[in-house]
DNA sequence: TTAACAATGTTAAGTTTTTAACACTTTTAC
DNA sequence: GTAAAAGTGTTAAAAACTTAACATTGTTAA
């Protein structure tokens, strides 16, 4: 298991939630077209990520819901957890932080940042808010590999600068305004309004047909 | 032009995007290097995709920068506009509408919805906020065509089968839950934690190298 | 004026991703 | 006990997407 494709990581996370929310409800195992279902995709194509990661299910009988939990997290996550900082305290971060708040993970919002007075000192869903002043030695302190950017659209770039130097491996981008990083850190984009732009070109497609 | 491929829908709004700060900065004229390199692709990809949409720009001067948003509008845009609603005001919900307030946008959010009584009958940055029981009546009386899903994850199924029942076109779900949609309704689930856990893979992985 | 350059537009090749096809194996039904 | 059904695992084909290659054309510079 070498390259994993793009696509089949993150349709492994996406199973795996789903499979969380199936052992909640006592299901222990599960067919290929039971998971392709919720996530919308084909059996063909879950089977085929299965494989790839090496997992052989039990036949007729599907998946064991447990174990593939199990080595889902040994593929993705990282065996001593991942420290993650949120960068811009406003709604979005908030929404991040209670997102995340309680769910067990290797992945672990220890830090928030901003520059609000009010908000610096204070904790939101158990995670501390510091000035983004002391990001640098909190990042250091804390361990933080990925930083999440939650900030106004104009300090995007700034504030991706300041990550960089602060020694992060990977940065999300929330915000609107693309940015830029040196090779040997991991940088994802995502634009809320791209998205939904596209659900409403397809609207439109759609009726116009 | 007759089936632009799906990305390439995706990159036209964020060309877009590019384009309309260019514009701000007084720019006129902008050559495909300069689209590819803020949004992290190739020159090529950029020329590529503008050429499925038929624009041809100038011959060393690049492409005209208002031409090329007013294009874009004009194939993503719907003539009339479209109206979105908001189902559910928590942190998620009023993030989104402040990263709309106040953009120049065929995409108009025109209400959002909550079970919370503080909230319903008030109004955020112009966005007035009613009873989820009424999602029906205002759906119809605005003639919102598409629904931006941000309540907690339990109620993310329910949510979408009112919508569907209300007759809306698109949903763009937030939540962590995955959710079913009749045909005719067009679908995206975005989600966050799956974004962030393919940061952390991809970090770990550089580690690992 | 002519050569070098720097851009676009487009066709072709390459890569990645998805889907189809099918071989195999339990279980179920008769 | 044999056939049909319902699963999995895998190879092969198809589709979607990206990148390369290159022809073309203004522009600049010698």
């Amino acid at each position: 298991m070498k390259h994993l494709p793009h696509k089949t990581i993150e349709r492994l996370s996406q199973y795996r939630r789903a499979l969380l929310l199936c052992l909640d409800k006592g299901k222990t195992h599960i067919y290929s077209h039971e998971i392709a279902k919720i996530q919308h995709i084909t059996a063909v194509q879950v089977r085929r990520d299965l494989m790839l990661i090496g997992y052989t299910g039990t036949l007729r009988k599907g998946y064991n819901v447990k174990e593939l939990i199990d080595l889902i997290g040994n593929i993705i996550d990282s065996d001593e957890g991942i420290n993650v900082a949120i960068i811009g305290m406003g709604n979005l971060g908030r929404a991040l932080i209670n997102y995340f708040a309680g769910k067990r993970s290797k992945l672990k919002i220890v830090a928030g940042f901003d520059t609000n007075p009010d908000k610096i000192g204070n904790t939101m869903s158990g995670v501390p808010c510091y000035s983004i002043e002391h990001l640098r030695e909190v990042v250091a302190a804390e361990k933080i590999k990925v930083g999440i950017m939650t900030v106004p659209a104009d300090y995007a770039v700034d504030t991706a600068d300041l990550l960089v130097k602060s020694g992060i491996k990977g940065i999300l981008n929330y915000t609107p305004k693309p940015v830029n990083v040196p090779d040997g850190v991991y940088l994802e984009e995502y634009d809320m309004i791209t998205t939904l732009e596209k659900v409403a070109f397809y609207v439109k497609l759609q009726e116009t047909d």
